[in-house]
This record gives C-alpha cells, sequence and structure tokens, in this order.
RNA sequence: CGGGGAGUGGCUCAGCCUGGUAGAGCACCUGGUUCGGGACCAGGGGGUCGUAGGUUCAAAUCCUAUCUCCCCGACCA
C-alpha cells in the first residue's frame, strides 16, 4: 500500500529514498549550490534530536564544546602526508578575499585535526594539561562527485571531538570509550539502529590515523553505512603540529592525539533502515513529534465538544514528557492527515472523535504494527488500530512508545542477521554481498583487498571487535587466518 | 570527473520531431456541501518554458555554451 507518490523499495530503492526525502519535508535541493542540501525544518529537527542525544553523552564522559575557524592555512593541511594525500581532492579553496589574492590560501575544513592540532600545541605544556578533550560542532565540506542528500552532500553537518593524552593507552581507551559509550549506545539506543563495531583496514582507515575504529549499520537493501567513526592517531599529528608536554620527570615526550566523528548522514541511515512504502518511519526517542492527535469532527459544534475533549485528554502529556501536536486543520479530511501523518514517520497517532467522547475512549494506532494492536477492519482500515479508554492513556502512550522503540531496534537487527552470511570461498562471498553483509575468515594483503573491490564492488567494512576466536582458513588466500571481517557493499 | 537520461506553475508531466498568442491532472485561494483511511461541486490565482548567447519576421520548439538534478562508474562521513 505505497503513498502515492513514493515509489516502492522493491521496484527502485534509491529512488523511494529520495522520495521519502521529499515526501517527509525533510530537505530541499540547493540546487543553486551544487551537491548541498536545506535542511527543512522537519529535516533539522530530527539533527537536533541527534546532536542532543550525542552532546549529552560527550559531556558525560568529560568532553567540553569549543568552536575552531572554518578556514585553515593550507599549508596546515601539507603537514601530516597520509592526511594531506587523503583529503587534497575533496577541499575546497579560498584564494582571494576583498578582491586581492591571498597570500596563502585557505581551504574550508573538510574536518579540523589540523587547525586544532596548531592550537593544541600551543596550550599542552604539562602532563598536568591532559588529558585535553574537546569537541566542536560544525559544518565542514567535502568536494563530493555524487552527492546523495544526506548521505553524501558537499557540505554537512557533524561533531569532531580532538583529544590529547599522556601515551598510547590512554589515547586508545578514549578512542573506543567514544565508541562504546558515545556513539553505539546513542545509535542503539535512541536511533534503534544495531551497529557492527569494528577496526578499519588499513586500505580504509582516517588519512593519518593509526587505526580507525567505526560501526557499521545495514541499510535495507543489504548495504553497509559507516555510522560512526572514531580514530587513533598516534602521534602522527602531534609531531606534525609539535603537540609536546613535559612528563613527571621534567623530560619533553609527544604527545597521543585522538579524533572521533559522526554527521547528518546519520539522517540518512535514520531513514534507509527503518523506513517503509508509506513514508518517514522514526524512533520515538529520536521524534521531535511523538504523537499526533487528529481530531475528527463533521461540524462547529461537533469541533468544539471534540476540541475540548483532546484538551483534557492531552492535558497531563506534557508533563510526562510526551511531544504530541494536535492537528486541527479542518481543510482536510481525517484520512488524509493520518496519510500525510504516517508520510512523515510520526510514531503514534491518537484519534478522537465524536464517538470517542461518547465511549470514553480514543482511537490509537501506531506507525508500524505491534503484535498487541492488530489491523481492525470495523475502522474501515487495513492498518493496525486499537481503541483504548481515555483513563489511563498518558501511561499506556508512554508504554507503547517505548514497545516501538523496541519493536523497530528488534526489527533492524532482526533484518540484519536475515540478510548476514558466511563464506567459505569466493563464491560464497559473491553471492553473498549481493543481499548483504558476508562474515569471512580473512588473512589477505591489502593487495588483495583491493582487487576484491575491484572485482565485486564490496569491501571490508570492518574487522569486528566481536571474534569468534579460534583459527580459520582464510576464504580468499586459503592461509590460516586469525580474525574475522565483514564485507559488504558500502553507501 | 567519464558514460547515459532529464530540466515547461508547488508536484507529475504533455507540447518540441514539422517554429506562429503556454496546456492537463494534482496542489493552492474563495464559497458551499462534506469529514472515523487520501471528499465533492462551482468559481479563481499562479509559469520571462534552467540560464546566457545565436539563427529567424517570429523560439518552449532549431543551433552553441553553461548550470542543476537523476541513474551507472571511479572518490568519500
Amino acid at each position: 500500500m505505497a503513498k502515492e507518490g513514493i515509489t516502492p523499495r522493491a521496484q527502485d530503492y534509491a529512488q523511494w529514498y529520495l522520495d521519502i526525502v521529499r515526501g517527509a519535508d525533510l530537505a530541499d535541493y540547493a540546487e543553486v549550490v551544487r551537491g548541498c542540501i536545506v535542511f527543512k525544518p522537519t529535516g533539522y529537527a530530527l539533527w537536533e534530536a541527534i546532536q542532543r542525544g550525542l552532546d549529552d553523552r560527550i559531556k558525560a564522559t568529560g568532553h567540553v564544546n569549543f568552536y575552531f575557524p572554518l578556514l585553515i592555512p593550507k599549508s596546515f593541511l601539507m603537514k601530516e602526508a597520509e592526511h594531506v594525500e587523503g583529503f587534497a581532492p575533496q577541499v575546497a579553496e579560498v584564494t582571494h578575499a576583498a578582491g586581492e589574492k591571498l597570500a596563502e590560501p585557505y581551504v574550508i575544513r573538510p574536518t579540523s585535526e589540523t587547525i586544532i592540532g596548531y592550537f593544541y600545541a600551543k596550550w599542552v605544556r604539562s602532563w598536568r594539561d591532559l588529558p585535553l578533550l574537546g569537541n566542536q560542532w560544525a559544518n565542514v565540506m567535502r568536494w563530493e562527485m555524487r552527492p546523495r542528500p544526506f548521505l553524501r552532500t558537499t557540505e554537512f553537518l557533524w561533531q569532531e571531538g580532538h583529544t590529547v593524552h599522556a601515551d598510547h593507552e590512554d589515547a586508545e581507551r578514549e578512542t573506543l570509550k567514544i565508541l562504546h559509550e558515545v556513539y553505539a549506545d546513542f545509535v542503539e539506543k535512541e536511533m534503534a539502529l544495531p551497529v557492527i563495531k569494528g577496526l578499519k583496514t588499513e586500505k580504509e582507515k582516517f588519512p593519518g590515523a593509526l587505526r580507525t575504529y567505526c560501526m557499521e549499520a545495514m541499510m535495507q537493501d543489504g548495504r553497509a553505512l559507516q555510522a560512526g567513526t572514531s580514530h587513533n592517531l598516534g602521534q602522527n599529528f602531534a609531531k606534525a603540529f609539535g603537540i609536546q608536554y613535559s612528563d613527571r620527570n621534567n623530560q619533553m615526550q609527544p604527545a597521543w592525539t585522538t579524533s572521533w566523528g559522526v554527521s547528518s548522514r546519520l539522517i540518512g541511515a535514520l531513514i534507509m533502515a527503518h523506513s517503509d512504502d508509506d513514508g518517514l518511519v522514526i524512533p520515538p526517542h529520536l521524534a521531535p513529534v511523538q504523537v499526533v492527535v487528529v481530531p475528527i469532527f463533521k461540524n462547529d459544534a461537533e469541533r468544539a465538544a471534540v476540541m475540548a475533549a483532546v484538551q483534557a485528554i492531552t492535558a497531563d502529556w506534557r508533563p510526562r514528557g510526551i511531544r504530541f501536536h494536535i492537528d486541527e486543520r479542518d481543510h482536510l479530511t481525517p484520512g488524509f492527515k493520518y496519510n500525510e501523518w504516517e508520510l512523515k514517520g510520526v510514531p503514534l497517532r491518537v484519534e478522537v472523535g465524536p464517538k470517542d467522547i461518547e465511549k470514553k475512549s480514543v482511537a490509537i494506532a501506531p506507525r508500524i504494527a505491534q503484535d498487541n494492536i492488530n489491523a481492525n477492519a470495523a475502522a474501515g482500515g487495513r492498518k493496525p488500530k486499537a481503541f483504548v479508554p481515555q483513563q489511563g492513556l498518558a501511561d499506556q502512550i508512554s508504554s507503547l512508545l517505548e514497545q516501538l522503540q523496541r519493536t523497530m531496534y528488534d526489527r533492524a537487527l532482526r533484518f540484519r542477521n536475515e540478510h548476514t552470511f558466511e563464506a567459505s570461498n569466493y563464491d560464497e562471498l559473491k553471492q553473498g554481498i549481493e543481499s548483504g553483509f558476508v562474515r569471512a575468515w580473512w588473512a589477505g594483503s591489502r593487495d588483495d583487498e583491493e582487487r576484491i573491490q575491484e572485482e565485486t564492488k564490496a569491501t571490508i567494512r570492518c574487522i569486528p571487535l566481536e571474534q569468534p576466536g579460534g583459527k580459520g582458513k582464510c576464504f580468499y588466500t586459503g592461509e590460516e587466518a586469525s580474525q574475522v571481517a565483514i564485507f559488504a557493499k558500502a553507501y
């Protein structure tokens, strides 16, 4: 039962995604600025919800926010060899200002390790200054060949954390803490998106990092989406920018740094992981509007009675922390509103009409199917709907929202499990990556990895932190392997 | 950035081949009847046909350039 104007997923997944973005009114194309989008209010509200959830966790783990300039001297980028090489093809440069050519061009930040490194070198003096735990919310720009709304735009919004540590162990601890306690915790609990946490291979790691940890999520077409990364930068940037400190013995030591980020791409992940052919589906924890109330009336007298009832019914919702909206528009039929709010992904709909006033009930309809709420033929619909008493409604809504949150996570996890395959040879891998993730014992080289990518379009998404243990036979080289890798096509 | 497709009211598109006063459906506005799963009738508003240049008495239509979007590839959060 696809909505008007929504291409079914099975027909064209890419078009479906674009239809959701447009239909749910999340973004507009900034067609006058190639590759950029306008975050419309509903899209930006999702970003604000993501920011809130992450910012709370970033601060709870001891970090503070700050802000560095958008423009970075071009020479800064050149100081770390791998870093320049990695980002050079993607940077935009400012060469002129005030009508004059600049002596040294600036680049528009593609990420801020370099400029922050410069200042960290000034700020860090002693072991007592460490760890230095900072984060900034910012926009960055990376010139993209093939942009897609939220998933890959030339300018995007993100947070980037940058920390300095006295030794490798502390930097490593930080890198993993962010991955587990900030990123995966947020994405799994608030976005209802199960992720696989792992290590990037040399080929896939951040340019200039010692190692990169990541979390990978599965989209409904079986492809992987990198939902966040956390880098142990080793001493690479510290050495390039001279970040050093006096240790307890008054010896100068190069420091160790980390950086980590998640971006507005998460909105794309949210859409592609949860939504259906009827439109967007937003997990209740994240939803800017969790419940929409649709009043039903035929005339002014009914309208007055119904609105009074709606006021009474919703009176205790706000104090209970339920985020809701009452759709009072009177030029649209209820049926139209149902479809519209489903398209926009609101988790729960409550209908209040004259019959409900009489029976002290309301109709309640979850955005996605729930075991305890069945399709209600009496309501003329094929969609799940239940009539429940007004008494104790706030409690029931709160618990239903929690139930929906769990259902969404479970549903996404089940989908991932059903689309994850084991491969013990190359043919099995080729077959598996057509519809999902492939787990396989891996002892190949970087060259092997590149060859596999050329031949199959799939990459090693990560070496999962959770390993089966023991040894296996590499599916590609036939050698003894001590680790399992996840292969998939990626966004 | 290479290959392919497309830009005409807010949306989906027709008109272009064969140049001659810009159309439809949906959406929007007004009024009325409706209203528990995408209402109906009547009236109305809205488009320098992506942009720039050229050909022509005359260009949405033909030519050139350019921008943007979509699909496929190489690059990436």
